[in-house]
DNA sequence: GTTCTCACA
DNA sequence: TGTGAGCA
């Protein structure tokens, strides 16, 4: 068995991963509305999560902290599984791309300022 | 007893 | 996001 099945296998149920998380049952499912975890259903419609969902969430709640919301977060990983490099090809990119790779760079932890992070200053990229 | 969906004094 | 209702 590889440890990616390890990972994505669906064994833990809402109550366990709510102790593990530290996140309310209300949350995890509204996490969950937004794409950001997609754990399977089973036998009465339960969920179960994977230990992937959990560190999924776990990356939630880091994000939430540097005072993201859910739209920011959803971009986060968006960006983070389509990584870009600045450094590869500094020329010949517009502003407008500029922006954004540096919005990446931003949030993957290529950079780290601790004040651009927070939510006032990112807020105007996800309006 | 636990989880689910839906809805909001 | 919390919380309560009504099910399964």
């Amino acid at each position: 068995m590889t440890n990616r099945v390890r990972r994505t296998m669906p064994i833990l149920p809402i109550s366990i991963v709510m102790q593990l998380t530290d996140l309310t049952a209300r949350q995890i499912r509204y996490y969950e509305e937004h794409g950001l975890i997609s754990p399977a259903r089973t036998d009465g419609n339960k969920r179960m999560f994977s230990l992937n969902d959990v560190d999924v969430l776990f990356e939630i709640k880091d994000f939430l902290d540097q005072g993201l919301n859910i739209a920011g977060i959803k971009k986060m990983f968006e960006l983070k599984n389509q990584p870009t490099n600045v450094m590869a090809e500094p020329k010949n990119l517009s502003d407008d791309e500029l922006r954004r790779i540096f919005r990446e760079e931003m949030m993957t932890g290529k950079l780290h300022d601790r004040h651009g992070l927070r939510q006032g200053d990112l807020s105007r990229f996800y309006h």
